[in-house]
RNA sequence: GCUCGAAUGGUGGAAUGGUAGACACGAAGGACUUAAAAUCCUUUGGCCAUUGCGGCUGUGCGGGUUCGAGUCCCGCUUCGAGCACCA
């Protein structure tokens, strides 16, 4: 029998399938292991050759695992609502949900090629109503619940309607809010049912709020922070502006300090974890409040910088700062105007580019609070409304930015720290030793700028000034889309004040609309639906929830995935509990997996799941780029010069298609097939007469035609190569570039491990005992590759495999006890072929009779020890023997190794020490 | 600017502080073949020596710790990633 890769595969694949071998069960006293990729958004590209890196590493690590003899849960599913396909609808007029499932089927049909151990009995879409329902069922719990800080917790907002019925604002200082609100008992009784409405939306953990939002005009829609990135959107590069909207909001606010210290006891890479404590934010700092001169008004500003309170020679508010309209006078009020007026029309980016410093004076003044000066305030466009108190005050002498607005307006600048020279730029670091800042009540002089921070912090709680404060830079979640294709909200508005629909009447089913463009008045697409009402004739929300909104649970939802009753039953919830392993790549890192911790909290502290945190593992797959071929044309010629040759010539590089070259040589015959300009095409080459390409690392697409479809290697080579070379190109966490160059060397690696059972098509295996140099090499295989897998380290791993087949092959070995363990090892990793040599041995006239079994652990043990060597006391190095070797042997070894290492060369051996397990000591002359 | 990570042959990449370059690609030479493909064998960091065995050098740069450093520490350079008027 020869190796064929088709017929094996098929053939495994179509076992698997017949018996569904890899749907999970839940089994009660069966340890559990849940494995998950990032589900994919099913784009009309389909897979290349990237996509499935992570997939594979799952893949080996779900069915090493099972082999182990755990009851391993690997799902797969799609994140099918999406941008590509709306405009797609909008361009074509095709319902996004035709699209959606034509690409989710070539997707499947893809995946299914490369042979991955998915229970497809679990499959979801998140836009499946079945699905969504519980999206909406979410978010409606959100509504009705509000974060406790002080209980750091969600809690039902009826309990807050009873405080407030009983007291008022008064003890509820605990609810997370960004407006601090204060009524009595009685108040709160007489407030109409829209002024209460109002008041909770101030609390609610799924609240619609007036906020600062980034606007797209492009896409017609409003976008979250994640999917910004300097000022231009994520998807498409459009310019983002800011503007104030009336819009669907999560408190994930309240959550960031628990999003940060759940960090801790994750199993995730340092740079991820840095990722999120970055985009989290948090700084330790003050809030101060500066009484504005000959006024009741009071400025709030926060500052990590309490140290250089004598320092502060002005004030900044930003445009947007709610104190603009109490502090400006009657005086500056049109030149004020003026400037925010000029702000306004900027967008985000401008402001960004544009770092020239511009601000305008309010006419009043503050007081400093610790040395009673007065100092002026200001307006500029470099304080952000969103952060801190929109408000700050300027100390140039130590901050940059500050330093740079007070150059502008000749503003003065104090020098606070000894030895800081403030004439050309500002001093920002926080060390040296303090001046200048010695006031009635408080001297700083002569401390360390961090005794001078906890000084100021003490002094102005004492004195009612300020107190210490923790800010974070995470802010709201903008869940509002003026788009179509997205999960419908399940509100309706009652006389404009919004309320819940019934959990019973969901799911609210997206309706079908003539057209996927925002109406004439400029409302979301689904203003265009017919019938968008309830049944008593209420609106319902015309926006549609953001793409996040349904993958931010929808691990949890592989657990139970049928279940019509709720997201999780408790059982099948409290078997797979969380997930132990969760493979993708680092562009979620600010959005999808800051979202989904949030969504997980908010379940946990609802008691709906019995983890708090949803994935304890993560391991990110790099990138994988293209790797572009290029010819090069001389100019105005149909003549094509190879690489060595092209310096002798004038020519212009053009990307040609990377499936017609093959090694950097290009396959002329197909380029002139290729396309109907080069069929006259005409070749200089290398001495040899190949045509040699040139090649660059870029991005993979369609227009620079390098490409690779999965589909072309597994049909070309087999899917068991293509899983071991996707592994054997490097480190799985590394960004790399595809080059199908090396694929030949895994592909001969398949061969010769077949011809460890097969010779000239007959079977050689036997039941002869292993001779000890192959017992060696089984051994060393063993322990490098569970190493290996257990530290996600599978290129190296495919290495070990190599070098014991090409060991085994020398060693002419035969034996069923080696050659067991070892496709025993191999199925994790190339399952076809492995499954299929297992078979093999099954047959009659072969030796084995055995079930395929569950791993078994005596492979697993340690079955060597390590010794140091040391002479005279003094380690030298370390060898390796097999465990339990005898000492005398031991010392036999050890003094080999170091007559072969020259240790002991001109020296006379007095002595020579084994202690058991740890060290061998030669005592020389 | 702040934070994190990386730098090793022609290429992808191996090396719990212990013989640097595993494994693979590519390249060169050879065997088989009418020929090619496939397969197999040898060589392959650099320099020198090559009818001897071998010698020198070498992991971005400069220091340090150590009997011993690609690996640990200090200081740079370059590249990549994240955050970025966050006060």
């Amino acid at each position: 029998m020869e190796y064929n890769h088709k017929e094996i595969e098929a053939r495994q694949q179509q076992y698997w399938r017949d018996n569904d071998i890899y749907k999970a069960v839940e089994k009660p006293g069966k340890k559990k292991y849940y494995v998950l990729d990032m589900f994919p958004y099913p784009s009309g590209a389909g897979l290349h050759v990237g996509h499935p890196l992570g997939y594979i590493a799952s893949d080996i690590y779900s069915r090493y695992k099972r082999l182990q003899g755990y009851n391993v849960l690997h799902p797969m599913g799609y994140d099918a609502y999406g941008l590509p396909a709306e405009q797609y609808a909008i361009q074509t007029g095709q319902h996004p949900e035709i699209t959606t499932r034509q690409n989710i089927d070539r997707y499947r049909s893809q995946l299914d090629k490369i042979g991955f151990s998915y229970d497809w009995s679990r499959q979801i879409r998140t836009c499946d109503p079945d699905y969504y329902k519980w999206t909406q069922w979410a978010f409606i719990e959100m509504f009705n619940h509000y974060y406790d800080t002080e209980a750091k917790c969600a809690r039902p907002i009826s309990e807050l309607v009873a405080d407030f019925e009983a007291s008022g604002t008064n003890g509820i200082n605990a609810a997370a809010t960004d407006d601090t609100l204060s009524f009595t008992a009685a108040e709160w009784r007489e407030m109409d049912e829209r002024r209460r409405c109002d008041v909770l939306m101030n609390y609610r953990i799924a609240y619609l709020g007036n906020t600062m939002v980034n606007w797209c005009p492009e896409l017609g829609t409003v976008l979250a922070n994640d999917e910004v990135s300097e000022g231009l959107s994520v998807r498409g590069g459009y310019p983002v502006e800011q503007k104030l909207m009336y819009q669907w909001c999560l408190r994930v606010s309240a959550y960031a300090p628990r999003l940060l210290d759940g960090l801790e006891q994750l199993d995730w890479s340092n740079s991820l974890k840095e990722t999120q404590r970055n985009w989290i934010g948090r700084s330790e700092g003050a809030e101060m409040i500066f009484p504005i001169a000959d006024s009741d008004v009071k400025l709030k500003i926060f500052t990590t910088r309490a140290d250089t309170v004598f320092g502060v020679t002005f004030m900044v508010l930003a445009p947007e700062s709610e104190y603009i309209d109490a502090v400006v006078t009657p005086e500056q009020r049109p030149e004020v105007d003026r400037y925010l007026d000029q702000v306004k029309h900027k967008t985000e980016r401008e402001r960004m580019i544009d770092k020239k410093v511009s601000g305008v004076f309010t006419g009043s003044y503050a007081i400093n609070p610790l040395s009673g000066k007065k100092i002026p305030v200001w307006i500029s466009d470099y304080v952000l409304a969103g952060y801190g108190t929109g408000a700050i005050m300027a100390v140039p002498a130590h901050d940059s930015r500050d330093y740079a607005f007070a150059r502008h307006f000749s503003l003065p600048v104090i020098p606070l720290i000894e030895g800081a020279d403030v004439s050309e730029q500002s001093f920002d670091a926080k060390e040296g030793v303090m001046i200048n800042s010695q006031g009635p009540e408080l001297n700083l002089n002569g401390l360390q700028v961090k005794e001078a921070i906890a000084r100021t912090k003490k002094f102005i709680e004492e004195k009612g000034i300020g107190k210490v404060k923790v800010n974070y830079r995470l802010r709201d979640a903008i869940f509002s889309r003026q788009r179509y294709w997205g999960e419908p909200f399940p509100v309706y508005y009652k006389d404009g004040v919004p309320q819940m629909m019934d959990i019973a009447d969901l799911p609210l089913q997206l309706p079908s609309v003539d057209s996927y463009l925002p109406t004439e008045k400029g409302e979301p697409p689904l203003g265009r639906a017919k019938n968008w009402v309830t049944p008593e004739g209420y609106p319902i929300e015309l926006n549609t929830m953001p793409g996040f909104a349904g993958s931010s649970a929808y691990y949890l939802r592989y657990m139970d995935p049928h279940n019509a009753d709720c997201l999780v039953s408790p059982e099948a919830n409290g078997y797979w509990r969380n997930v132990d392993l969760y493979v993708g790549g680092t562009e979620h890192a600010t959005g999808h997996l800051i979202y989904s911790r949030f969504w997980n909290k908010f379940l946990f502290d609802i008691g709906v799941v019995c983890e708090e945190e949803p994935f304890r593992k993560l391991v990110n797959q790099g990138m994988i780029q293209g790797r572009s071929n290029f010819v090069y044309r001389i100019k105005n010629t149909n003549t094509f010069v190879s690489l060595n040759q092209k310096d002798k010539y004038d020519v212009t590089p053009i990307h040609v298609d990377v499936n017609i070259v093959s090694n950097d040589v290009l396959d002329t015959e197909a380029f002139r097939r290729w396309r109907p300009d080069y069929a006259t095409a005409e070749f200089i080459t290398e001495p040899d007469g190949r045509y040699l390409c040139g090649y660059a690392v870029e991005k993979m697409s369609k227009s620079m035609f390098n490409v690779v479809n999965p589909d072309d290697i597994v049909e070309q080579y087999g899917a068991d190569t293509l899983r071991l070379y996707e592994m054997f190109l490097g480190p799985l966490q590394q960004s790399k570039p595809w080059d199908t160059n090396g694929i030949d060397g895994v592909n001969r690696f398949i061969k010769k491990l077949w011809s460890l059972f097969y010779k000239d098509g007959k079977w050689r295996v036997t039941d002869d005992a292993p001779s000890a140099e192959s017992l060696k090499s089984l051994h060393k295989l063993i322990k490098k590759v569970t190493q290996d897998i257990e530290g996600f380290s599978f290129n190296t791993s495919v290495a070990a495999f190599m070098i014991c087949v090409n060991e085994l092959t020398a060693q002419k070995c035969t034996s069923i006890e080696i050659l067991k363990p070892l496709i025993i090892l191999l199925a994790p990793f190339a399952p076809h072929v492995a499954e299929q040599l297992w078979h093999d041995m099954k047959q009659p006239g072969s030796v084995c009779d055995a079930q395929w079994p569950e791993f078994n652990e005596q492979y697993l043990v340690e079955s060597t020890q390590r010794y140091a060597v040391s002479f005279n006391g003094k380690p030298r190095y370390n060898i390796e023997v097999p465990a339990g070797t005898d000492p005398k042997e031991v010392e036999r070894i050890a003094l080999a190794d170091a007559a072969a290492a020259r240790w002991i060369d001109g020296k006379t051996i007095r002595k020579v020490i084994v202690v058991p397990g740890k060290i061998v000591n030669v005592v020389v002359a």
